[in-house]
DNA sequence: AATCAAATTGTAATCGATTACATTTATTTC
DNA sequence: GAAATAAATGTAATCGATTACAATTTGATT
């Protein structure tokens, strides 16, 4: 691959020339443009980013943290971030963590030697002491998942209002036996929708009750299974289930699918809106989070604070979208 | 944060000495050594991949390159990349070119520039024809999707013969009047797939009916529900379907399931084997393939590449997971 | 103590771009 | 046509690392 001087040697110019005409920048005449561009052709030349952001200290390039990506709740998400980026010329970069620390390291050390300009971290299980220092000296932004009282700007929903709505609905279709299926409650995403959930029952003076509360090791499907199973162990069965993520729902459709033999049927409410979750059999209540426009905008919070910028933390709109799994 | 020279400074030693403990290379005394080790510690230092990837022209990442992110098929086989680059210290960068043409440009030239080592393709929409350039010069695998004549290496599966097996398996359970949902078969996997299932109908003597292959637009869940609706709507409906996807299989379910009110059941086989094949109702028959492994094996084909060496195809064994779904 | 080899450390070129500043060339003005 | 100004181009420093080669220090040997 040539470079920049062998542009210039065969254009007989110099390599500032070059450089003009390739950043379309200060006054370059015509003539020479157009020699310059001949010779760039001609050698089948592209400028190398790494002489360029070395010297410019940008790489243009933004990071996405996400655990995994095997749960379809990032694609829309990503796709919202992907096209955020490119239209502004930044390209994006999936990382996936595995929850593990050592990724997340690889990852912050790109940031700090400036092989990308900022990151996006969708990632719960973070490390937000270490994330919290990186923020402090690069542009960092959180989305869906967020601290409260934190530096870091974000962006993501109310999830305990949407929690709070989706066991109100159970409730108010006639179900007075509402479990939880929720995850590990050191994330903050869980404990809101916990706590909606113990809203809602509390203003219809419906007790809370331990065992109905199934805590996950995880989000996969497998866990849900599993959970729901516990669930009918149970001597006196829930009614219905609120689930904190549609794959743990769906999950718990399975196993009801599985056991259910003429007994009672369950009602069931996941959320995130999986594209999934349209397919299931029944098709499942969920709450939607506008996830591409989630994507977007934390794109534009990043690249506003890779611009200096302030940004204001925001709070988008969710609803509730009713199917089959709530009709029963 | 701090650079090179800072260190050497802090230090008292050159800049050469702070590489040379930087790269445990060649000798440095202990006492100079740990000078400079105290000097990183205390300024925080972290080397700049720029300047390093700069001067040594490699940058340890590698690029894979995927239509979409959204498909469930990939997740295994990045897990698989993922930890064999990381045994190796690559890092993985997750290209999305939603099948178009300009952002795979922008991750061609980033290996170009030198910013990525090396690419693995699993994007059956890739531009061929500048693929095979950039292979010429730089190294590429390519992983599922491949080139029968061409020059870059592949792994991959049998396509074919899983098709054939997937298909006679539905005859011998019975059903002689198969359906196809297929692709666009421009894509190799798509021909392939038909190949197998023309290959099974003609040997027990099946009529291979053009009103029972259905192209669609794309793999997504949608495209199945469609193409399941036009099936039913045929005057002679067909008994059982084979969907080279398990994406379109899963839609397809979803139709079956919608419009059958006391009609005759379809049976259905997929491919792929994404998880969500064991969580829908009834769950699905299908084509396992080994994708953490053919992640894993991909990864090892590109990095003798980046070494220089040569490196064989590799085909790997499927299998035929039998699940509900062609159980009824 | 002088000599020499081995070990350690430093100097400076290099990778490929950008850009402030200097210089040359073209254009305008009187 | 000379002077003043504007436009075009070139020179060389710079970003942050690595490394060949040179220079110095250390230590062993006689």
């Amino acid at each position: 691959m040539a470079n920049i001087q062998q542009i210039a040697k065969r254009a007989g110019v110099s390599v500032a020339t070059v450089s003009r005409v390739l950043n379309h920048a200060t006054s370059v005449s015509p003539k020479t443009r157009s020699k310059v561009e001949e010779a760039i052709k001609e050698l089948n030349y592209e400028p190398s980013m790494l002489g360029r952001n070395l010297r410019n200290s940008e790489s243009r390039l933004l990071l996405v943290l996400l655990p995994t990506i095997a749960n379809p709740f990032y694609t829309e998400i990503i796709n919202g971030i992907q096209d955020t980026a490119i239209a502004s010329d930044y390209n994006i970069l999936l990382c996936e963590t595995d929850s593990k620390p050592e990724r997340e390291n690889i990852y912050f050390n790109m940031v700090k030697n400036k092989l990308a300009d900022g990151v996006i971290s969708m990632d719960p299980t973070v490390n937000m002491q270490r994330l919290n220092e990186l923020a402090e000296h690069y542009p960092v932004i959180l989305c869906s998942e967020y601290e409260e009282k934190g530096d870091i700007p974000y962006i993501t929903v109310d999830s305990e209002l949407a929690a709070y709505q989706a066991v109100k609905h159970l409730i108010k279709s006639g179900n007075e036996k509402v479990a939880l299926i929720t995850s590990d409650e050191k994330f903050l995403y869980a404990r809101l929708r916990r706590a909606g959930y113990e809203r809602a029952l509390k203003e219809f003076h419906l007790q809370i009750r331990d065992e109905w509360i199934y805590h996950t090791k995880g989000l996969e499907f497998q866990y849900g299974v599993h959970a729901m199973r516990m669930l009918l162990k149970e001597e006196e069965k829930p009614t219905a289930v609120f689930a904190i993520s549609d794959t743990l729902a769906i999950g718990a459709l399975k196993a009801i699918n599985m056991e259910r033999e003429g007994s009672d049927p369950i009602a069931i409410v996941g959320f995130d809106n999986i594209s999934f979750s349209s397919m299931t059999n029944p098709t499942l209540t969920t709450i939607s989070q506008p996830m591409y426009t989630m994507g977007c905008q934390a794109t534009e919070m990043l690249l506003s604070r890779i611009k200096g910028e302030k940004v204001e933390n925001i709070v988008l709109d969710h609803e509730l979208i009713i199917r089959e799994s709530t009709m029963v």
